[in-house]
DNA sequence: CTGAAAGCGCTAACAT
DNA sequence: ATGTTAGCGCTTTCAG
């Protein structure tokens, strides 16, 4: 039943390092015997024993992803995230393996035991006690995210400083003096995300340094927790005309608690999304938006561990620089 | 660096074998002898080579899982049985390789180059292609869906005529006469996918065993599409007092424009969500519906992957009867 | 340009 | 209860 590579050898007449240099390529055939060997595997329908060949050459083509699958971080956003890595690593002959973000030990199992090549760690927190133990492994990691400290280690995410002074600036150019941002839960925060802590430090600085007021104010990701939050801001800055909005999840519930509320978008308050295009293009109006390129970040995260892996080059660190798309959720303020 | 399984016994004064047999407990050891091998195994960190492993044993200790990475499909579902089969495989001691369904040769690739011992396909449809591939391969497969024909493989889901049948029956109980079922996109009934077509079968049956009128509209996943199935239910069925809605994402959308209709809930119209638990949670009210234990069927799919892998135990079809959770979202039709 | 053969690290007979 | 050893199927020197 089970095909080897020493069936496809002697089907072409040829040693079973010919075959294996055949299908490897790392060393010239000739034409007519490497027409032979392709001959010979469609015919038997032959595929390397992925065992064996890890075994005898210590690579697996597996590269392990660890992916929070928890709810406070949206599912979309997480979503876009492992198709931008499975889509990437296919294109490089790899396959996925999932790890959740709940198993610490996960990770040294699967690399200790020889199980990947590389490692995706997803949702880092500045102090990721994940961090120091991906370093000491012996495969590559790339971090999507930012740590205090990367240890050595790969890192890419959306630079969300840069994106929220990018919103922060569209809406001070429009005129906009008092401005929010409604951001994400409580216990995203609470743990030190690395992306959520950048957006904030980002609106900050970049409201100060426009001379505009700006508030933070987390939210939770359902309908009551945008309505508090946007009372809270109407609360706290009752002359708010901007806001700025990280949290997908809370996005639609916000438009229409700003509704039910009576200011209208964006003749009242302009609302700058931060989140992906997708996202932005669910809600009901054509919403101004900083995109988080979800996809493109997975993807990239897998070519960088790529590179580690076949061309050992260097880790490094990249920050994709935000893009805002200009929609009709946002207009000059009213004088 | 790799230390060994001959490092462990050397270490432990012992033959390999019996550090493999300490490892599997597949025959009797001394406690004094186990003691000394589990010491080494500490103080070394020895970890076995998976690809080793696998090679001397044909089994790898990986189950292949195939998600739809679609966005048609609600992704919280979708997450809730992937959390579902991960942590399921994980307390069997196996990891999970993630293909995405648009990949069908990705089974075959990962089955035939032996890199899992099991298969576990999401988002079955009716005439599935996959399913005659599946069938043919060596490892076993369980498919979460219900095809046609399931050509000797395990299924598993939820029953979702059963579950119509509840919602239609609660509904009629209250003395609704004119019902409606809000459902799957077009895209996920063009592709025949077994769960919507069963739904709206059970749908129909019950609404004619219980004599009401029943209508069926699909409802695309955005705002747009919940207002005009809404209205499209209206236009159709002006007198309809009762909705059961089979849409994670439409929802909300499907409740905030019944609000926006002049139609109240339940005072007009009762709704029964055909949804998980949390996301029926997620609503402005306690939304009464029939739970989609996507958890627990991931976790039943890898239950019966195990029981024939390691028991070689014969396909078996398994529906989980549905439970309805009354809420405050239904109540008696007025006379 | 091709072949022969030595492992890769582990499991599972087969011994005792 | 434990040890010995022959593979599992492939990659990769080393030899031509």
């Amino acid at each position: 039943m089970a095909t080897t590579i020493d069936d496809v050898a002697r089907a072409a007449g040829v040693s079973t390092s010919t075959v294996s240099y055949v299908l490897s390529g790392k060393r010239p055939i000739s034409a007519p015997t490497r027409q032979r060997v392709e001959r010979a595997i469609l015919d038997l329908d032959y595929r390397p024993h992925a065992g064996a060949r890890a075994l005898a050459s210590s690579r697996t083509n597996v590269l392990g992803l660890m992916a929070p699958l928890r709810i406070d971080v949206d599912v979309s956003v997480i979503m876009q995230f492992v198709t931008g890595v499975v889509t990437t690593a296919r294109t490089f002959d790899h396959d996925v393996l999932l790890l959740t973000s709940d198993e610490i030990a996960g990770m040294e199992r699967v690399a200790s035991g020889s199980m990947v090549d590389s490692l995706v760690m997803m949702d880092i927190e500045a102090d990721d006690p994940r961090v120091p133990v991906l370093a000491r492994l012996r495969q590559p990691a790339v971090l999507i995210g930012l740590p205090r400290d990367p240890e050595g280690l790969s890192c890419v995410d959306l630079d969300f400083r840069a994106a929220a002074q990018l919103a922060v600036r569209h809406l001070a150019a429009l005129g906009h003096r008092q401005i929010a941002l409604l951001g994400s839960p409580r216990a995203v925060l609470d743990r030190h995300t690395s992306y959520a802590e950048r957006m904030i430090h980002g609106f900050e600085q970049a409201a100060r340094v426009a001379g505009v007021d700006g508030v933070v104010e987390p939210c939770e990701p359902s309908m009551a927790g945008a309505v508090a939050a946007v009372d809270a801001v109407l609360a706290r800055l009752p002359g708010v005309t901007g806001l700025v909005v990280h949290n997908e999840t809370a996005l639609p519930w916000v438009l229409s608690s700003l509704r039910d509320r009576g200011r209208r978008v964006p003749e009242d308050v302009s609302v700058v999304g931060v989140c992906p295009a997708d996202v932005a293009g669910d809600q009901p109006l054509e919403l101004t938006h900083v995109d988080i390129p979800a996809h493109a970040i997975g993807r990239v995260a897998v070519e960088m561990a790529m590179a580690r892996v076949e061309r050992a080059e260097p880790a490094e660190t990249r920050l994709l620089a935000p893009v805002l798309v200009e929609g009709a959720s946002t207009a000059g303020a009213a004088h």
